[in-house]
DNA sequence: GACATATTAGAGCGATTGCTCCAATACTGA
DNA sequence: TCAGTATTGGAGCAATCGCTCTAATATGTC
């Protein structure tokens, strides 16, 4: 069944995390990202159809890690899921450069293949969903306010002060979470928002 | 005294900033910006030095800007500050645009010629001043604590949000500036911070 | 008008990049 | 052992980009 494979997709996925996430996008060459592994650019594309489509992988798996954990803690309580970028940040410094220091339409110029728009699709409707179900428990509807205080305090907060350590190259510490709790609960309903 | 500019430095500064702000800073090639103007190549390189030096000189440009309303707001009142990033992003769409979904180090590559990398130190040196000038006032002493508190409210909080409607190409809406008193109350101390 | 000069005008060079293409290679199954 | 094939390995092509260089052009001064 032919040789057998010396790299791994995960490998250059792995390795073009690692690139951009020091040097940013434009950074990530054809042949940085192979010899940072010390592959030959032919076995690039035989695992990926192109640049873009690679990059399309990445932001996506970083997409999924992150949004994984969120709605998980969503679904409990949305003070959790507030902190739960912090942790997410300090496990995954390297995604979270990407995540929070670029944009998708940063990374990639064309078109994405369709399986990964249907992969990017599915994704954006989880979220919005998930968030959606909780503004409801939180403060009873769904209003354009309500959304737009939730997301600050779950998500726009968070990222926010944690963007800042990270272009820095540093890590947050441990009193940005009071931060960010005293700020939930300012601009959160006081009731349960469970 | 030789022939009379057709264009003037700011022609270029104000089509460079135009075009990234729509395209990111990848769509600044050098014929993108002649042609935006209709001027020739050579003319950009008549006034600036390079490619990197004119970004360096955007890129001040927009951090003068927004930093001298900041500045001017927080010598009376935090809070003022914190709204003022508000107000300055609606006069400003396009500088904010850049100022707040870039980094400088993805803008520019290359070192900046003396005399911008003056100027820069100065502005730094300038917001650096009237940040720890403020902690003292509002805290009565500057700790790392405190210090991330302020920066916090002052910076992180409105521009974590504004970055989300800059994105999709939207313009933050009335209600945002309540969220942003909300978290600058809950989160600085309750006396004058005058 | 003649000269000096500041600026426009744009062809084109060297370097880089994404990607292609063809060989070489190592593994599988019979 | 030999055919079949998946994968490595890398030379090189076409396109693009930042930038240079020389000529043309318009303006001020005598």
């Amino acid at each position: 069944m032919g040789r057998k494979a010396h790299f791994q997709n995960s490998d250059f996925l792995d390795a073009a995390i690692r690139i951009i996430a020091e040097g940013g996008p434009g950074a990530l060459t054809i042949a940085a990202l192979a010899g940072q592994i010390h592959a030959p650019v032919g076995s690039v594309y035989h695992r990926f159809p192109s640049r873009d489509a690679l990059l399309a992988e990445v932001w996506l798996g970083i997409i999924e890690s992150f949004q994984d954990d969120f709605i998980k803690k969503l679904e409990e309580d949305g003070l959790a899921a507030t902190l739960a970028c912090l942790q997410w940040v300090r496990q995954h410094p390297a995604e979270a450069r990407i995540l929070l220091l670029y944009r998708m339409q940063d990374l990639t110029t064309g078109r994405w293949p369709p399986e990964l728009q249907k992969r990017a699709r599915r994704l954006k409707k989880d979220l919005h969903d998930a968030v959606t179900a909780f503004i409801k428990r939180a403060f009873g509807k769904v209003t354009p306010e309500n959304t737009d205080r939730a997301i600050f305090a779950l998500y726009d907060a968070p990222l926010g002060i944690i963007r800042r350590y990270l272009s820095d190259n540093r890590v947050p510490p441990a009193a940005v979470a009071d931060l960010l709790r005293e700020t939930y609960n300012a601009v959160m309903p006081k009731a349960k928002s469970r």
